[in-house]
DNA sequence: TTGAAAGCGCTAACAG
DNA sequence: CTGTTAGCGCTTTCAA
């Protein structure tokens, strides 16, 4: 930055002062010798040393987040919409993914901590005790998403996955099922997971109906292929299965994909329906029965509080803890 | 770290050996010292500034990584692989997509440089004037992957998607498939999508087969939509169609759908070839011929590479140029 | 094995 | 609108 000032006989300032502003506002430099800088960085090839800027201004532009897994277009599409809303205030997302683990997510949070993010966005509200006492005390916003919680640390953005779950049950006793079955992973791996079962457990529940064809099968990531084992055994431990909610879309296509492999019908001999909204639900034949979920929105309203936190935090002032209750919706298809 | 010094009565530099090292090393603190150096940060909530570190030693422990989409399992399967392969050594991978967008690859390689990445991983091998000039003169190791290229700016890990689609067309043709089309996205909007065409074109010709079957819809990335729409027009366009390969499996996935949506048997009527080994490609029924990738081996070598560069550039030397030439399996399955 | 001094490249704060 | 000064929290380097 020297070089360049030396160069165009400025001082470091005013060059710093041309970079650091995209839009010209008061106090900068005028707009020929902000160009003529410009090119001149251009020219000699330099690049601005955000680590030395983050280092004197205490603003390193990060936004941390933690995502169960990259592969999975539920929470991809989270981060998508996250760094679409962050992106715009010159913000940048430093990713994390746990692999459903919560002592990596606590590693991984004091790792994102060094980096001394502006703003955190974790998934769901599961944390060991030291994970959830790093995010208290790391004195930056922190926003849960995806699940509903009773006990935010701050912010939370999501919806309920029972309550969701409840309903898709309701919709398909409305259709006339009522020897339904429960299809997941094993709970202790995945909070949302045991959410949803909680959900279909409570909802046959009230329903009078039974509620014990459940099965567990594998951890999460649970794939397709754990649903296509999963129906097999389902429907022989209970012939009498009409119809069976699976823990996420994957899960239902797998089975789905069974049962057409083995020439039973869907929905005739059995109904399948799944969660997420995924692609591949819409895609496949039949299209499979679903509770779409805003993924990208989660992301993008978490982003739009942090940047509201964060401003406010600026002026010295402090957000108080909001939640955002997200939209979702049940698609009944031609798999129930 | 002043603060924890104090309180032990050390100074600053113990503080920061005890640290900056996880296994003790000759000239650290006794591992007393250091217990009781660990435990007073865990007590006073410490949590050592990354920022400041990297400032001064000129260290930033980020591997950049630019992958064109997150919801794409072949690049999140990569940037997993890299992110395995450098967090043994204490990298933390910072990642960008560039949604397929050369303009906003240039974008963000600026952006990603401004935090001093120790190393770089991109996607392919097109990349604006800019952005090409930017990496070459970045001063750090540079990792191309997924194509195998004639003029890489550094390292190379990937292969031939010409070749594998060759091999594909070679495998269906031993099968007797002739009328065989190949269903894409517009060309210029991926260049790994023109790759695979390209050899679709090539192993006709050397076939002396005719090879104007071929569609483009959409840009990248293509849906599943976008296949099943494209098997439609391609049938009633070429109506002696015998297969078609499709630029990937979820397009050849929508194509497949949509044939069992109209009740056009496949392989009967028509067979179904993807590319990419996803998983929903051995999920279905029937099960997808593919080209299987070995995405995640693609992130890890490059992550072993880029490690190896910078050990050498710590002891002054440099790496010269490699390519990695990675396999691929033509996997054939019921669809053909 | 430990400590003292210097400095990394930038921006905040203030002065002009 | 521009410049000067000080300093961010560490690590490097050198000395003990």
């Amino acid at each position: 930055m020297a070089d360049i000032a030396a160069r165009l006989g400025v001082s470091k300032m005013t060059v710093s002062r041309a970079l650091s502003r995209s839009t010209r506002r008061r106090s900068d430099a005028s707009e020929d010798l902000r160009q003529r800088i410009l090119n001149t960085c251009q020219e000699m090839g330099y690049v601005m040393d955000q680590t030395a800027r983050t280092f004197s201004s205490k603003r390193s532009g990060f936004i941390a987040t933690l995502i169960p897994a990259l592969n999975n277009s539920n929470f991809s599409d989270t981060a998508h919409g996250l760094t679409s809303a962050v992106e715009s205030a010159g913000m940048q997302v430093l990713m994390g993914y746990t692999d459903y683990d919560m002592p990596t997510e606590e590693q991984l949070i004091r790792t994102l901590l060094m980096r001394r993010p502006e703003g955190i966005v974790v998934t769901g509200g599961s944390h060991t005790p030291l994970a959830k006492k790093l995010l208290e005390s790391s004195g930056v916003p922190v926003v849960e998403t995806w699940d509903l919680l009773t006990q935010p640390i701050a912010h939370n953005v999501g919806f309920s996955n029972a309550q969701a779950v409840g309903e898709l049950v309701r919709a398909l006793h409305a259709k006339g099922y009522r020897r339904m079955g429960f299809l997941g992973g094993l709970p202790q791996s995945d909070a949302r997971g045991a959410d949803r079962r909680q959900g279909f457990l409570e909802a046959m529940a009230q329903l009078d109906l039974d509620a014990t064809r459940t099965l567990a099968i594998g951890s999460a990531p649970v794939s397709m292929e754990a649903g296509a084992q999963g129906v097999v055994q389902m429907l022989s431990r209970w012939p009498e299965l009409e119809a069976v909610i699976c823990v996420s879309d994957h899960v239902a296509f797998g089975a789905l994909s069974e049962c057409q492999r083995r020439g039973w019908s869907v929905p005739g001999r059995l109904a399948i329906a799944g969660f997420g909204g995924f692609e591949i639900a819409q895609a496949c034949h039949p299209q499979i029965t679903t509770v779409a979920v805003d993924s990208a929105g989660i992301g993008k309203v978490a982003g739009q509080l942090l940047l509201k936190a964060i401003a406010l935090s600026r002026s010295g002032q402090k957000l108080a803890p909001e939640t955002v209750v997200m939209p979702y919706r049940i698609e009944l298809r031609g798999s129930t």
